[in-house]
DNA sequence: GATGAATGAGAATTCATTCAT
DNA sequence: TATGAATGAATTCTCATTCAT
C-alpha cells in the first residue's frame, strides 16, 4: 500500500536487517526455553529463514548467544547514564527517578531477558557473565553509588555502607525483572502491578534512608 | 492387588526406597548447569550409581525433575510456620527473625537452588511453577502477610498495602539467593557479605515501615 | 536452433569460454584434500571468482571433477607418443629417454597430481577410470611396449614378456609420483633425489633387460 | 549347531571382539570410499551395529580413522623382521623371499588397504602419515638395506647405493598394491597376475644387481 | 535391585546448489 | 556473465531410554 521498497523482493529487502533479525529471534528463544533447550531451528524459524542462514553471520550456536547477550547490553546501556548526569533534583527524587526509569526502559527493552539468561545460564559462560558485570552491573551500581554518596554528604540521607544499600536497591528491581520474566507468564505471581511494587519498595525505602530529623 | 500405596502417585509411591543420595546429586547439577545441560550420566556418576539406576526410582528425566523439586520444597516449607506461630516479640522483630531465619536455613542448603531453578526453567514446568508457588511462594508469603497485618493493626506499622510489601520484603532475599548461585560463583558479584546485605536491608525497610510519632 | 557445436558434450561446449583458472585451481584442491574434503568455495577463492560462476562452467561437482581429469589427461598423452615415433637410438636408449621425460614433462607439471586422484578416488568414478586408463594407462603402455618388442625382435633385449614388463617400468615412475604428491610434503619420505632414483632403477633394469652376451 | 556360546544373545556374545568388528568394518569403508565420503553409519551398518554404539569405542571419526591406521600398522609389522633375521640363503634368494612373502602376507591383510590410505589420505593427516612411515616404511626398508648390504658386502651384488636401491625395490610393490586396491576392482588394470608381475619384476632387477662376472 | 552396552531420535553443523539481482 | 545470500539435504555427534544379564 505504502513504500515502494516494500515491493523488492524479501530477499534483497532484508539484507541489512539479517543480523538484528536472526539476534532479536534468538533472544527471544533463549529467554524462554533457555540456551541448552533452544533449538537453532526454531530461532531460525522465528526469524523467517532457514537453519543455515544462521551459520552466515555466526559461527556456530555459542557464538550466536554471546551476540545476542552482547548486543543486548551496549544497545542499551549508557542512557540510564546519561539520564543522571542532567538531573537537578534532590537526591530522593533523583534516586526514585533513576530506579523507575530503569525499570520502564528496561522492562520495554531485551536487556531485561539477559539479566534472566545472565542468572541462569551464566554458570556456563563465565566471560558473558564478567562482560555482563562490568557493562551492566557495575556502571548502573556506580550511578545509584554516587547518588548515595550526594546524599548522604549533603545530609539528605543516613550515613548507611553506599556499597551495601546500592545493592539492596537494585535487588528489587531485579527481582521484579525475574519475576516477569519468569513466574507472571506461567502462574500470575507476583500479582501485583510493577509500578505498585516498585512505588511502594521505594517510599518505604527512601524514608528508611531519611536522615533523623533533629 | 497388593499394596493400597500403589495408588498414590508414582514420585510418591518409591519414596522409601529413593535413595536421597540420587535426588542430591539431581539438585545439583540441575542448579549448576540448568535442565535442558544436565546428563543424567553425570547425575548418575556422582550419585555413584549407573545410569540404568536412576531409571529404578524415576520414570524419566522429567520426573526427576519434579522430584528433585518437590522434595526439597516439602522438607522446607513447615518450619517456618511453626517458627512464627509461637514467636512473642514485636513485628518488627518477629519479621526479622523470619528473613533471617530464612535466609540462614535456606541459603545454608543446596535447596536454595531450587529457587533459581524455578525461576530458570520454570516457563518449560508450569505445573511446577505452580506448585512451587502454592507450597512455597503463597505459604511463605501468607507468613510475612500475617505479621505485617498485626503490626499495622497494633499500629506499630503505617498502613501499607500488606500483600504488596510482603512482595517487597521477599524479593531482596530471593535476589540474595540467585546472586549467590550464579553470580558470585563465577564473578565475584556481590562482593558484599550476605549478612550485612540482610541486616542493611531489613534495618532500613523497617525505619521505613515504623509508624510515624505523633 | 542455433549452433552445431551445441551438440557436443557439454563438458566441452564451453571448451572455449572455460578459464583454464577453475580447472587449475580445481586440481590443485582434489589433489591436495580429495574429492570429497574438496569444498567448491574454496576452489572458486583460489581461482578469484565466486561460487556461482564455477556453476556456470560446470554443472555440479562431479563434473568439474571429471573435467579435470580429462583436461589434464587430453594436454598430456600426445606429445610422448611424437617423440617416440621419430626417435632413432637403440631401445635401451629409447626406453631410458620415455621415461624420463614422462618424469620430467608430469612431475614438473600439476598433472601429476591426476595420478594420485585416479588412484585414491577411482574407486567412486568408474568410468573417469576407464577413460584414464584407455587414454593414459593403454597408450602410455602401448608406447613403452612398442619398445621392448622392437628390441627384444632386434636380439638387443632378453626375450621377456612385453605386456609384464611394460607393467614393471611403469610401476616406480607411478610411485614416485605418488611419493612426491603424498609422502614428501608430510614427511619427507623418500629422502632420495627423484632423478637419482630413476636413474638407479631404470640403469638397473636395463641392465636385467640385456640379452646375454653369447 | 556347533558352540554352545552361540546361543549367547548377541548383545553378550559380541562385546569383547566388539572393537576388532568396528575397526574392520570401518577399515573397509575408509579404503573403499575414503575418509571424507565414508558414512559413519554405513561402517556400522557394516558392522552390524547402530550409529551410536561406534561412539562407545571411538571419540570421533577422526579417532576412528587413527585408530584403524594404527590398529591395521602395528597388528602386521614385526612378521616380517622375523623372517628375516632366521633366514640363511644367497642374499638374492633372501631378496626374492622377502618381496614376495611381503606380497603375499600384506595383500591378504588389511594393511595394504592402509597404504593406500595413507597415500591417498595422508596430506590431511600428518601425524599418521609419519607413524606409517616410522612403523612400516623404515622399518620394511630397514630390512631390504640390510640385504642389500650384505649382498654387496660379499661381492654378490653391484656396490649400488643401498638405500637407493631399497627404494626401487620398494615401489614396485607398493605399486601393485595400490593397482590391486584401485583401478582392478573397476577396470582390469593392470591385467596381469600380481606374481607374474612380482616374479618379472625381481628376476629383472636381481640380475640387474647381479655383480659382473671376472 | 543394579549394571552398562546398545539404541535411535534429535540437534548442530556443513556445503553443494539455486536464483534474484 | 558474475555475484553471494539463501536454502535444505546430508552428516556428525549426543544423550535419554531400554533391556539382557
Amino acid at each position: 500500500m505504502q513504500a515502494p521498497q516494500d515491493t523488492k523482493p524479501r530477499w534483497e529487502r532484508r539484507k541489512d536487517a539479517r543480523p538484528q533479525e536472526l539476534l532479536a529471534a534468538a533472544l527471544d528463544q533463549f529467554v524462554e526455553r533457555g540456551y541448552a533447550a533452544t533449538r537453532l531451528e526454531d530461532v531460525a524459524k522465528h526469524a523467517g529463514v532457514s537453519k543455515g542462514t544462521l551459520y552466515l553471520y555466526f559461527t556456530n550456536k555459542e557464538e550466536l548467544f554471546k551476540a545476542v547477550v552482547r548486543e543486548s547490553i551496549v544497545a542499551t546501556i549508557g542512557q540510564a547514564e546519561q539520564d543522571a548526569a542532567v538531573f537537578e533534583g534532590s537526591s530522593s527524587e533523583l534516586l526514585r527517578a533513576l530506579l523507575m526509569r530503569w525499570w520502564d526502559q528496561i522492562c520495554a527493552t531485551p536487556i531485561a531477558g539477559v539479566t534472566k539468561l545472565m542468572l541462569a545460564e551464566g554458570h556456563n559462560f563465565p566471560e558473558l557473565v564478567k562482560f555482563h558485570n562490568e557493562e551492566v552491573v557495575a556502571r548502573g551500581s556506580a550511578l545509584i553509588t554516587g547518588v548515595l554518596q550526594r546524599g548522604i554528604a549533603s545530609g539528605e540521607f543516613r550515613p548507611v555502607d553506599p556499597a551495601v544499600m546500592t545493592q539492596v536497591l537494585i535487588a528489587p528491581v531485579m527481582m521484579l525483572m525475574m519475576w516477569t520474566r519468569s513466574f507472571m507468564p506461567a502462574c500470575q505471581m507476583p500479582p501485583v502491578d510493577p509500578h505498585v511494587f516498585l512505588d511502594t519498595f521505594i517510599s518505604t525505602t527512601l524514608v528508611g534512608l531519611e536522615a533523623p530529623k533533629p
